[in-house]
This record gives structure tokens, sequence and C-alpha cells, in this order.
DNA sequence: GCCGTTTTCGGCCCGACTGTTTTCAGTCG
């Protein structure tokens, strides 16, 4: 590409995000060539697209030798993401799409079709896509193969049945998986055989969306612990059952799989199980470079004669310690150069729930969407054993939502009067302001500095363009009645995007600002999203996580909104709602 | 295809379940 010639990307999120979905189909098509997902070249480019996650840097300007010196991209996948950056195609994906055409790459989607059936379907069967296959598993052909039967057609033929609902690369918004996950284990947790019973996976991890459902059981008795998961309610259909793990789906098409493992496995078991596979795959690594061994049952010492002693198993905490190695916390565990940070204790001192203070953005019925009254909203915070609460309405511009200022008025009466009841939690009076297309705010700005705390965010307009979006935001940021900046892009996961905005910008005047970002921790919205969350904190931006509660049910997704913090590696010291009450006071008059 | 405190070759994470086999290959996580 000619220096002067503008790059095909915006930006460079655009950019890593489109390398990452190519560097994804050479992982497919590569799978299919080399018949195996294990084949060490499928890895080497499932780890480049890490390599490519977990760089903040812009990629776009970099040679191929530059990008060669990432770590997990050598000087082939380095040429490769070269190419493609300069001309949008690569000529060795080009080469295999010609091989393994869509329709047929689609097969692999299939649950329990992998490359080598795919190979054997192709070279004895003619199949090449979707119809064909169905044809074939008509006319009992898929049978004739090796290794295949009467059973495993009926396995196909159920998929296929399956796949309009989802196939394996399906994956449902975390909000529509946290509710059914957390009362499956509660379920689990009430049976008598049952010591202990957790969920794992990216659900764990905070993802923004799921593919399936983990769950570990810690039981002396497995046999019946599967039989019990078999009897769920939620078992809509059967995938398989041994005697430690069962899958099923659930009647919205969610899978589900439930391990079962020894009590004095458990940590162990949650550990592999919450993966990630990538954080998994770096663990056992560094466990070899020891000697020793790590699976799902433990970290072993291996003599010579392949005895094994086991060293830690019970907790997580403990083989991460046997490892020399710091405690990586869940949401951290994305094989984003945690390991290295942990093992050379480097690890920030990242924000836990038990740090918070307080919350910020907390809505009552005088909001128009608001569900529980002042009174029910500031007791149920001050039974979290909150310090400080900013009761946050929404201001006069959102029609059905806002209150005028003489209504503001009256609920700062009441909340003065709310107060005292409260000796040990300071109330603050204060305001989300909605910002306009413009980037205006409620009220005059007289009324708005009567406000002892605002967060702004954005309800409406999500279609302006990218340079209007980043515009309205840099002049509410630059607003001096605005301590916080609500729900950044004001997206819902899965179903509608956030709007558009340059973030190197918006960050920037953050901090030249001294305003926070808000982690949202609504399981719809967690906004700023954790990979935004990362790169402010590069930046030095002080975070504020909060609930976002309408009403008193929804004070629990401080544990989310912690966790999507904890998922953008946010250190305790930036997150203004850890501090103690003079020190965040503090903070929020010098704004003033 | 990547990598190096056994460094330019020879390794590369580990195990459950299924269906087909008579001891294991394929798939999945």
């Amino acid at each position: 590409m000619a220096v002067d010639e503008p790059s095909r990307y915006t930006s460079s999120e655009d950019a890593a995000r489109a390398v990452k979905e190519m560097l994804h189909e050479l992982v497919r098509l590569t799978t299919l060539e080399e018949e195996s997902p294990q084949s060490f070249k499928v890895r080497a480019y499932e780890k480049a697209g890490l390599a490519i996650e977990s760089t903040t840097d812009d990629i776009r300007p970099l040679s191929a030798s530059a990008l060669a010196k990432l770590d997990g991209i050598g000087k082939s996948t380095a040429a490769k993401i070269r190419q493609f950056l300069d001309s949008g195609t690569v000529d060795k994906l080009d080469e295999l799409r010609e091989k393994y055409p869509r329709e047929f790459a689609e097969l692999a989607k299939i649950p329990g079709v992998g490359p080598k059936t795919l190979k054997a379907m192709r070279d004895k069967l003619g199949v090449q896509n979707l119809d064909d296959l169905r044809r074939a598993l008509d006319e009992e052909e898929v049978r004739t193969l090796p290794r295949m039967g009467a059973a495993s057609e009926a396995k196909i033929k159920q998929a296929i049945e399956r796949l309009g609902l989802g196939g394996k690369d399906n994956r449902t918004p975390v909000a529509d998986v946290m509710g059914i996950a957390e009362r499956l284990v509660d379920r689990l947790s009430g049976h008598p055989n049952v010591a202990d019973v957790t969920y794992c996976g990216s659900l764990r991890r905070m993802a923004e969306t799921i593919g399936d459902v983990d769950i570990t059981v810690a039981s002396e008795q497995p046999e019946e612990v599967m039989s019990e998961v078999r009897k769920l309610p939620e078992v809509d259909e059967l995938l398989l059952s041994g005697s430690t793990k069962t899958s099923f789906l659930t009647t919205t098409g969610l899978q589900v799989d439930v391990r079962v493992v020894e009590p004095d496995q458990f940590g162990a078991a949650t550990l592999y199980f919450t993966g990630s596979k990538a954080h998994n795959i770096a663990l056992r690594q560094r466990s070899i470079d020891r000697s020793l061994l790590l699976n799902e049952y433990g970290l072993f010492e291996v003599d010579d004669d392949g005895q094994q002693t086991l060293m830690a198993a019970k907790t997580e905490d403990e083989i991460y310690q046997a490892l020399d190695m710091a405690v990586v916390p869940p949401p951290m565990r994305e094989g984003t150069g945690e390991v290295q940070a942990a093992a050379d204790g480097t690890l920030p001192d990242i924000i836990q729930r038990e740090h918070i203070q307080g919350d910020l953005h907390y809505h009552t019925d005088r909001s128009g969407d608001g569900r529980s009254s002042l009174e029910e909203m500031v007791t149920s915070a001050s039974n979290q054993g909150y310090r400080y609460l900013a009761i946050t309405d929404h201001g006069e511009d959102l029609a059905i939502n806002g209150s005028s200022q003489a209504e503001m008025e009256e609920h700062r009466q009441r909340i003065q009067e709310l107060q005292p009841q409260f000796p040990k939690m300071r109330i603050l009076f204060g305001c989300e302001l909605n910002i306009g297309p413009d980037g205006g705010l409620d009220y005059e700005p007289d009324f708005r500095r009567q406000f002892e705390y605002t967060v702004a965010s954005v309800h409406s307009h999500f279609d302006l363009s990218k340079e209007d979006q980043t515009q309205r935001l840099l002049n509410a940021i630059e607003d001096p009645t605005v301590n916080s900046i609500g729900h950044l892009t004001g997206r819902y996961i899965g179903r509608r995007p956030g709007i558009e905005i340059d973030y190197d910008e918006v960050i920037a005047a953050l901090v030249a600002n001294d305003v926070a970002l808000e982690v949202n921790g609504a399981l719809q919205r967690l906004d700023a999203a954790s990979n935004v969350v990362r790169r402010a904190v590069e930046k030095g931006v002080k975070l504020v996580i909060n609930t976002d509660s309408h009403h008193t049910s929804e004070l629990g997704r401080m544990e989310y909104g912690v966790r999507t913090a904890q998922r953008g590696w946010a250190p305790r010291e930036l997150v203004v709602n850890s501090w103690t009450e003079k020190k965040f006071m503090k903070w929020v008059q010098a704004r003033r």
C-alpha cells in the first residue's frame, strides 16, 4: 500500500476485527485441509488470532517483520496479515476457498461431523453441500463409511434438524443465559449428594455471548448426580450422558454440559472447565516446564516410572500457587498475556466485588421506568453495606422517563429527609443526564451544578455518523457538571449495536477532564465493553462500576459489572466507587 | 506454523463419550 493511500479500514478496531475474521476462516479451512483441529498449523492460526486480540497497537501501519514480533505470530502468518491489510485478500485463503467452497465448509458446523468424516463423505459419497448430505442420509449411504453406522446417521440427521436453532458456532447473549445457569446451579446445590457446584466456561469468564453452559459439580456419588441432572425440568433433549458427564439442550436450544468430580478435585475441575482454552494450554505448558502434569483432576508430579503424586487439586488458588504464580481472576483468563503477568508478578491489583463502596447509577420510581420507591431503593443499597449512593433519576430531556426541575427539587427534599435514617451511608442527590444529538444536556447549567453527582448517557440518535457521535460525547465530557459517562455506546448485546465512536479521542477527553467511564453491570449492556475498558485503563481513565438499577431486584448486577471490569484488567485504584467516601467526594467536588 | 534457560530441529495440552470396533478413532471441550 502506498504511504498516502488511505487505509481500507476506518479504525484500528476495524482492522483488528477483519484480521481476526480472516484468521478464523483460515482456522476453519485449514482444519479441513489438515483433517484435524489439533493440527499445528490450525493451532498456530488460532494463536495468531489471540495475538491480534491482545495487542492494543494499531496493526494497520505495521510491516510484516513488525507483525512477526508479536508473540504467537511468525513470519508466514505475518506475511498473510500484511497481504490482507494491503489487498483485502490472502493467496493461501483463496486457494483453500477454492478447494472447500462455503457450502461444503459449512457442513463442519454440524455437531458430530468433523473433518475426517467430512472428507470421507466427499471422497466416497460425493457430498458437496447440505442437500447432498441429506440425500446420502436418506439413502443410508453414510453408514457404509468406516466407523459409521445407523446410530451415527440418526445423530447427524438430528443435528441437521437443530442447525436452524444453532450449529457449533451459535452463541447466545449472556443476558439470556445467566438466569438459567444460576437456576441450574441453585437446583443442584440443594441436592444432598452435591458438595459444591458452580458454572464455569465463558459464562464465568463473563464473555458477552455464550456458546454453552458448563456446570461443574463436586460429589462422592457421580452416578446419582447424573441421574438427577437427567431429571431436571430444564432438560428438553438429552445429547449424551455417561457416569461423570451429561449434556442436554434446553427448550430454547441452549446446550448445557454438566461434569461431576470428586470434592477434592473441585478446584482443578473448575479451573479446567472455566478455560479459556488458551489459558489452559498456557497453564499446562507452564506445568510441563516444571515436569508437572495438569488435568481436570489436579496438578501432579510425575516421576520417571510415570508414577503420579498429587500436588494440588482442591482449589484453584492452590493450583496457581503450586505453579508459582498469582491467582488469575476468571474474567482475565483469555490467554491475552495474563499467565505471563501472573508468573512475573506484574498482574495488577484487580478490582474485586468486596472493594465496592457505593453504587452511582441508581433509579427510583421518580423515573418513568423506575419500579421501586426511593425508600425501598435506598434501604436495599444500605443492606449491601454501601458507604455512599447516588440517586440518578432521568433528567427532563428524556420525555417519558425524565423529571422537571420542580420535580427534581422536590426529589432532593425527600432525599435530604431520608438521609438521617442512614447515618452510615451518604446519599447523593444526582441525575442521569441525557446526552443530546449535539452533546447538549438537560436543564440550565446553574441547576445542573446543584446535583451532587451526575452520570451523562446516550439514549437516542443511535444512527449519527461516527464523527458526530464522537463530538457529542466530547461535548458532554467537557461539560463541568458531568462526573461520568454512562453506558458508553448504548448497545444491547446481540440485539442493538452501540453508537460508533472514535475510542482514542473519547478516552483522551476522559483523561483530560478527569471524567469517569462507567462499566454498566446490566447484562444486556455490559457497557463500556471489557476491551474498551482495557484500552481506557492503559491510558489511566478512571472507572465507575454501576448497576443502573431500576428495581431492588437489580442490585446483584454489581457482580457482573465488576467481572466486566476485571475482564478489562481494571486495577482497584482506578475505580472511583472503590474509594473511601472522603477520597471519592474530594474527586467529585474537584470537578465543580 | 511457531518457537527456543535442552535454540534452527523436533517438539507442540489432556481426557470423556460415542459408536464402532474387539482395542480404538473421531469428535468435542
